[in-house]
RNA sequence: GCGUCCGUAGCUCAGUAGGAUAGAGCAUCGGCCUUCUAAGCCGAGGGUCACAGGUUCGAGCCCUGUCGGACGUGCCA
């Protein structure tokens, strides 16, 4: 249990602007949250030392370069309050927390430096960690409430492009960490299955499509002809209604028109989900817009009765406030076909009666922000106050991608070159291993992309750049990967981990191995982080930092043999597999969040 | 034109709530493998945080303006 402040429900059900109180928050009734405890810790014993509530202190914690210490505390702010120079009030804590039973503490001019004496850390975190195995960094603070995740969603009779894997990759990486913290998580691949496109290839196909074609080449003959369609479309106008027509057939359940609509729809799915089983990637549910088709009128009537709704230039627009030039958010066209904006509307309603949801996520780019901006208002005007819990996670786009044929680099063109030069690579250098170099190549080289992308801010754009794409050094899947596969290959060498109590952390003392376990320690407040802000990458970074402690440590091995871990005296052997261990179930556990495969051995 | 977001090392990007000497990776240069897998480790160089003002004890971060870029801006999704 937290020995500070009582433990809170997860935050959430709040904007995510509004912050203030995660930081003072526990994690769950189990408390495995070490850094973070200790963090508070220091917040508690400074708050009581300056007779200061806690919650003006904890803000104000940093963490500092680690030379100065695990955690800082400017002394600026409480100038005011106390009537005494910043430099005093530093000096005054240092002195009352020198008695400090978990920290060491230094002044710094009008900073407080404390650093976590280590025994204790080492005693407890260790076992700790290896107790709770895959559950480490897990918490049940979500429990008894739904999330649903809209994420993919790729329009149908077009390839998967490199750019879906950002969607894909997080929705999946947020899919196993809200998972991870307990909460009931379904995942939704609402495809893009209906609109006019569909009348546009129907008609290409009507003129000269190809049976044998499309059955035996799948997806890239419909991408083919899609974009012929475009091409006969800019040639000339007229094919575009003809079009407009024949979608308007398929809204009104002509059968020839939805055959081909349907044949269309099953070539697509699935070659999807051939690339889903590649990236690891399932979904609890395949839905699309054209499962709303049906129901359109009654739900228009349904809002013409709470927002209401108006005739605008030919078109049917939701009567709703708009904001100076906003377009309205339109419901039919002026043909009286539908448009997408009603379908999600008809899908939004129908999801939070299934559901119940305490939020809903949308994993879509940022192109559509004002789109679901204007979702959100028209549920609101008809009084559907549950809109709050619908959240956009928007992510930048990827640019430059008409680097090989056409407009796009597809998905899996990435995929198979990253796969291809992990097989060269290991092939070359893991003589003497045993290895099943087909698999571990296929982790390693979807691995090293998947991270690729959810390293990444998920907001900010980045420029598709095939060497920066399949770079395997560095800040990397790979790197992560390896220092995991490091791991076990010492555990298995050692002919397996030792048990749980069977190590005195006293031994543990060089600062490699006090380093490593902090940055294990940090991973669950990186998890709980990430969720918070639908944010995987800063799991992502956390991740990678235990990866580069490691590596230090098994690297200090080589220039100094009294830190070999593997050495010669039994229990100071035993001591640092314990911590090799915990280290491994780390990296473990944050490559799965992340949903990228952690080989033994690479 | 208007709206939203962005501009940090040669390149790609972090920088969490305004706090110390702005950090990583790539690239460049120099070290480290007869002993736990070198997809690694250590070190060096490299910055007017686009520009100009302002607020503050303190600004990469907040405010205003300028320049530059991306996206959006009704019958696509």
């Amino acid at each position: 249990m937290c020995p500070y402040g009582s433990c809170c429900k997860f935050p959430w059900v709040f904007p995510l602007k509004q912050r203030q109180t995660s930081r003072t928050q526990c994690f769950g009734p189990t408390g495995h949250n070490h850094m973070h405890r200790y963090e508070t810790a220091f917040a508690a014993e400074a708050a009581a030392a300056l007779d200061l509530p806690i919650d003006n202190i904890q803000g104000h914690v940093r963490v500092p370069e680690p030379e100065r210490g695990d955690f800082s505390l400017p002394c600026f702010p409480f100038a005011k309050a106390l009537g005494q120079p910043p430099v005093k009030i530093a000096q005054t804590l240092t002195e009352k927390l020198s008695q400090s039973q978990r920290f060491a503490v230094a002044a710094a001019g009008p900073y407080v430096n404390a650093t976590i004496h280590p025994e204790a850390l080492l005693a407890t975190l260790i076992p700790e960690v290896r107790q709770l195995g895959d559950r480490f960094a897990t918490s049940d603070t979500g429990q008894g409430q739904t999330v649903i995740i809209d994420y993919s969603s790729p329009n149908i009779a077009k390839p998967l492009g490199f750019h879906h894997l950002r969607s894909t990759m997080i929705g999946n990486a947020l899919t196993r960490i809200l998972g991870a913290l307990g909460y009931t998580v379904k995942g939704l691949n609402f495809l893009g299955d209906w609109g006019k496109t569909f009348g546009l290839l129907a008609a290409i196909y009507q003129r000269k499509g190809q049976r044998d074609r499309l059955e035996k080449e799948g997806i890239a003959y419909l991408l083919e002809l899609y974009v012929e369609a475009n091409r006969e479309r800019e040639a000339n106008p007229s094919f575009d209604d003809i079009a407009r027509a024949l979608f308007k057939r398929m809204e009104d359940g002509d059968t020839d028109a939805l055959e081909l609509w349907q044949l269309f729809r099953d070539i697509s799915l699935k070659e999807f989900q051939r690339v889903y089983t590649r990236l690891n990637v399932s979904f609890d549910h395949y839905e699309g817009e054209s499962d709303y088709r049906d129901g359109m009128d009654a739900l228009i009537e349904t809002i013409s009765a709470t927002a209401g709704t108006r005739i605008d230039q030919g078109a049917l627009v939701v009567d709703m406030p708009y904001g100076e030039n906003e377009p309205p958010m339109m419901l039919k066209k002026s043909d009286g076909a539908t448009l997408y904006a009603t379908r999600d509307i008809a899908a939004a309603k129908d999801r939070w009666q299934r559901y119940a949801f305490a939020k809903s996520i949308y994993v879509v780019g940022g192109e559509q922000k004002r789109h679901f901006e204007q979702l959100k208002r028209a549920l609101d005007a008809m009084g559907d106050a549950w809109q709050e819990r619908m959240v956009h996670v928007s992510f930048g786009r990827v640019h430059g991608m008409s680097t090989r044929k056409g407009n796009v680099v597809f998905l899996e063109e990435v995929l198979d070159e990253a796969v291809e030069r992990a097989r060269e690579k290991m092939t070359a250098e893991s003589s003497g291993r045993d290895i099943d170099i087909d698999k571990v190549s296929e982790e390693v080289g979807i691995g090293g992309i998947v991270f690729g992308d959810l390293k990444n801010l998920r907001t900010s754009d980045y420029n598709f750049d095939w060497e920066d794409i399949l770079n395997t050094k560095g800040f990397s899947g790979i790197c992560v990967q390896y220092a995991h596969a490091r791991c076990s290959s010492i555990l298995h060498r050692a002919g397996g981990a030792p048990g749980i109590d069977a190590y005195d952390p006293s031994l543990l003392v060089a600062p490699e191995e006090v380093a490593l376990v902090k940055e294990i320690g940090r991973l669950p407040a990186a998890v709980l982080a990430a969720a918070e802000g639908f944010e995987p990458s800063r799991l992502a970074r956390a991740v990678y930092e235990v990866a580069r402690a490691w590596n230090r440590y098994q690297q200090a091995g080589n220039a100094d043999k009294t830190l070999r871990i593997l050495a010669e005296d039994d229990a100071l052997r035993t001591a640092r597999l314990a911590l090799v261990d915990a280290a491994r179930i780390a990296l473990k556990q944050g490559l799965l969040l992340l949903g990228v495969a952690a080989p033994e051995a690479m």
